[in-house]
RNA sequence: GGAAGCAUAGCUCAGCUGGUUCAGAGCAUCUGCCUUACAAGCAGAGGGUCCGCGGUUCGAACCCGUGUGCUUCCA
């Protein structure tokens, strides 16, 4: 088989993908063997593949990749979340391009649309996941609106009612005037924001012309003032108990109230109390006993009891607002003012405080087992730093919002009937029977029930991921949950601790009296190379599905992985990109080279020359994966990785291939080649869950495989005991070839020019075993032992051994050069043995120290001393 | 305003329980090479006040305190 100049990664990606996926590989069914499961966090309907997900599975297909080489049966199951707000805006956009409003439609019309959309847009991001190698189980992929998942959802919303943790009231919510919902408090993004602070003083109901001047930031709100508060202890206002004051342009005459909640410094000192559009005002209010104006609409127009600006925006009314207040001599002064604002996550419109009939979860016993969990370790955060986060928001957790009004998420299972009744069931039937029990007469009467409009935030269904991707509601204590719960490891980002993790924690325990997963691996996020993260808005987001077009999936899989340190965030650069395509390459090349020994292979070649250099690579491999297998325990990936990346560039190409290569039209024992064939197999091995498609490829390219003989389940083999010896001698050896290439470098012999090699050593036995490969890497025509010095010979100093280089070519040999080298390794030393010596006169190191310490100072002090030895003769040779 | 994390080569990061003069790797840079796979390469080399200050210790990049800067989370 002719090999291709380069790796084709196009052709490779498609053919393993799909050979691995017919073969049934990504299959898993319960069996005898421990299991190994994840289940992948579910990317929106509306997604494409990002940065963020090229990331995150590719940690989660490592992950598994490598529990299945080590005999695990793996299963990793795929799906997608419906994402209620996100989607139902796409949807919504969609059928605006369309000339078509939602509110011309039914809700069944609509969610007709919803699903057709779903259908068509949804698995997109599943299909792109194939083409970043990732190993899922695809006859197990899920839905989160699936008809037993729906199910579900409604389940838990039944049971928890029972319980009495779910409830329905009135609350003061964040508001999203753009999707028209309510939102959770997580949903909520803080952003420093530039606004204004006004500054209006309302006239007071007094005989003379008085005023009381307040600052606000929203004068839009003035309309829905019910009073003024100031602190109690603040003399300016201490001879306003009991007054009155005038809203300005509308003229309520709202009381002045006196609360130490106040801020004396902040702005004058008097606060407009609007209970309807702020939270704190909202409490002062309830605690006054103020009325409630709610002058917005859920569009964050003006409402009818703002009295003016009925139906005009908010905003535009702060403008028409700040005019009026101007033009009647009512507003005092303005400033700029940074302040914080609520921006919603998915439409990022800034978030209107509103009074609200909500559905509330309260969360405080769920909390309790979750959060002893994760501080007691049964579930293990890597990085554990994130903790303390967890710690916190948990013992401080508070009632959840989880009403949306959206039609696209399970609508909410509660009927009511015309007198207000109200009736949670798990459907239609079940809450008609409750009505009729309770209220026949009524229901005799009027046999309709009204279900809540209302659909359930993404999240609450979500946390049920772990377990209803296992058929819990349907099929509890079934063999695929009891066999798949809990899952192992949770690859996630920080950002979604609280509206994911913790929820699924929390639901874990409370339905299946289990944790959902032993441990979580949160990654950092993606950012560019100037540290922004990556969004669509800034524009710094590669096209990912380009790349790997470009680069290679696998390619892709090492810039992301190579620069992606354990918990913390990752700047990426296609410089990354590059590098792992030119690993590739450098891996291909290599298989060429062996290739091309293949019809070399003789079998009366003589072999003791290199055994060397096969017996220090096996061992350098064996060391290897012990590192990677304490590596991966840990989590660091990434270091894994450059492991490997080292082992295969440096150790086995630079290296290794150059020691056992064959001389030009010279043959090659069979020993040699088997060996080299099963060493480049086990490296292949190691990188398989980093790279998966090269080194499949390259796998197979090496021998003819039998059906079945796929390096993705191919058994890692045990890690041996290493030779320390082997490679001590591995090191020397390249210490000294690199030390006499550096000379013939400086002494400007070319790589033709031979030099013989003289060898003052007392390690005679390093140098049998390795001098054939010394003498080929360095060019060298002879080499020999001498106990004396050679004149008119390069002279270094490798560890203890003196080298002394004749080149036979009329090198211009720069004795002033060499003799400053001496001496700056011997000044060197001379300071080391100094330091040394210091930290043994010192009595108090010698009585505190441990054993082993000093002794190593001890044979620290001995090495320095005889090297200082060679180097003091070769600098005596030169005169 | 509250809390956490980080600060080491030009860049991105290792450096585990303080103990080799400990200051490391990759990338980038410089020098020399079209050498029997690979110029997407080969062979070499240079590069650092371990953020500042103070302390603990026989010994500090590492532990403690403090200052500065950056990032993140929460309100």
């Amino acid at each position: 088989m002719e090999l291709a100049k380069n790796f084709q990664h196009r052709e490779a990606e498609q053919h393993w993908y799909e050979h691995w996926n017919n073969s049934g590989y990504f299959k898993s069914v319960p069996d005898e063997r421990p299991a190994y499961t994840i289940v992948i966090p579910p990317p929106n309907v509306t997604g494409v593949l990002h940065m963020g997900h090229a990331l995150n599975d590719t940690v989660q297909d490592i992950l598994l990749r490598r529990a299945k080489m080590l005999g695990y049966n793996t299963c990793w199951v795929p799906g997608t979340d419906h994402a209620s707000i996100a989607t139902e805006a796409k949807v919504v956009g969609m059928l605006r391009e369309k000339g078509i409003d939602k509110k011309n439609l039914s809700r069944d019309e609509f969610l007709k649309y919803a699903w057709e959309w779903k259908e068509k847009y949804g698995g997109i991001i599943l299909q792109q996941l194939k083409k970043l190698g990732c190993a899922l189980d695809w006859d197990r992929t899920a839905f989160t609106m699936d008809e037993n998942y729906y199910a579900a959802v409604i389940r838990v919303f039944n049971e928890l009612y029972e319980k009495g943790y779910i409830y329905r009231g009135v609350k003061m919510i964040n508001w999203d005037p753009k999707a028209k919902t309510a939102l959770s408090d997580e949903e909520v993004i803080f952003k420093p924001t530039n606004s204004k602070l006004y500054y209006v003083r309302y006239k007071l109901d007094t005989e003379k012309e008085e005023y009381i001047t307040i600052a606000t930031v929203r004068p839009e709100t003035i309309l829905g003032d019910t009073a003024i508060c100031v602190h109690p202890n603040d003399e300016r206002y201490a001879h306003l108990k009991g007054a009155y004051a005038f809203v300005p342009l509308i003229n309520r005459r709202i009381p002045i109230i006196f609360d130490d909640y106040i801020d004396m410094e902040f702005g004058t000192g008097a606060l407009k109390v609007t209970p309807a559009h702020d939270i704190n005002d909202y409490n002062l209010g309830l605690k006054h006993k103020l009325p409630v104006v709610d002058t917005l609409n859920e569009d964050g127009t003006m409402s009818a009891a703002a009295q003016l600006y009925v139906g005009e925006d908010r905003f535009k009314v702060r403008k028409k607002i700040t005019e009026a207040l101007r033009e009647s001599g009512n507003l005092v002064k303005e400033e700029e003012y940074n302040n914080q604002v609520g921006y919603s996550e998915r439409t990022n419109e800034v978030i209107e405080p509103r009074l609200s009939m909500q559905w509330w979860c309260n969360m405080q016993e769920m909390a309790k087992p979750a959060l002893s969990a994760v501080m007691d370790d049964a579930i293990e955060f890597h990085p554990a730093k994130f903790k303390n986060l967890y710690r916190h928001w948990m013992e401080n957790i508070k009632d959840w919002c989880i009403s949306r009004q959206l039609w696209w998420g399970q609508r909410i299972p509660a009927w009511y009937d015309s007198e207000g009744g109200m009736y949670i069931a798990h459907n239609a039937d079940e809450a008609h029977e409750k009505y009729n029990k309770e209220k026949p007469a009524l229901a005799a009467k009027e046999p309709e029930l009204r279900q809540d409009e209302d659909v359930l935030d993404t999240w609450f269904s979500s946390w049920l991921w772990p377990m209803e991707v296992f058929d819990w509601n349907k099929n509890p204590g079934n063999p695929e949950l009891k066999y798949y719960y809990p899952t192992n490891t949770l690859v996630t980002a920080p950002e979604i601790i609280f509206f994911w993790v913790a929820r699924m924690i929390m639901a874990g325990y409370e339905f299946m009296g289990e944790k959902p997963f032993d441990k979580v691996y949160f990654t950092g996020i993606v950012r560019d190379k100037q540290g922004r993260k990556m969004s669509k808005s800034l524009g710094n987001s590669p096209d990912l599905l380009q790349l790997i077009d470009d680069f290679g999936a696998d390619a892709v899989r090492f810039s992301v992985m190579i620069s992606s340190p354990a918990g913390n965030d990752l700047l990426w650069d296609e410089s990354q990109m590059e590098q792992g395509r030119n690993f590739s390459n450098k891996m291909w090349n290599a298989l060429k080279l062996v290739k091309s020994w293949r019809g070399r292979v003789a079998d009366d070649v003589e072999d003791s020359n290199v055994r060397f250099a096969i017996d220090w690579m096996e061992q350098r491999l064996n060391v290897v994966s012990g590192e990677l297998t304490e590596l991966m325990k840990d989590f660091r990936l990434s270091e894994g990785l450059k492991t490997i990346y080292s082992l295969i560039w440096n150790d086995f190409c630079s290296w290794y291939l150059e020691w056992v290569k064959p001389a030009m039209d010279a043959h090659m024992s069979p020993y040699v080649y088997e060996r080299t064939v099963a060493i480049y197999e086990g490296l292949l091995q190691l990188l398989h869950p980093y790279m998966p498609f090269i080194t499949e490829e390259i796998y197979h390219a090496l021998r003819e495989r039998r059906p079945g003989n796929d390096l993705i389940v191919k058994p890692l083999e045990p890690v041996e005991a290493v030779n320390r010896e082997v490679l001590k001698y591995g090191d020397m050896l390249q210490e000294l070839i690199t030390a006499i290439r550096d000379t013939r470098n400086k002494n400007q012999l070319k790589p033709k020019d031979s030099i013989d090699l003289w060898i003052d050593t007392k390690h005679r036995a390093f140098y049998e075993v390795t001098r054939a490969i010394l003498i080929r890497q360095v060019n060298a025509e002879h080499m020999g032992f001498t106990d004396e010095a050679k004149k008119g010979a390069i002279s270094i100093v490798v560890q203890t051994d003196k080298l002394y280089i004749e080149a036979q070519a009329a090198a211009k040999i720069d004795k002033g050069a060499q003799r400053e080298a001496l001496q700056k390794d011997l000044d060197y030393l001379k300071g080391f043995l100094v330091s040394v010596d210091k930290k043994l006169g010192n009595e108090k190191f010698v009585a505190n120290a441990k054993p082993d310490v000093i002794a190593n100072e001890q044979k620290k002090k001995d090495d320095a001393l005889a090297k200082m030895k060679a180097i003091e003769e070769s600098l005596a040779l030169l005169g």
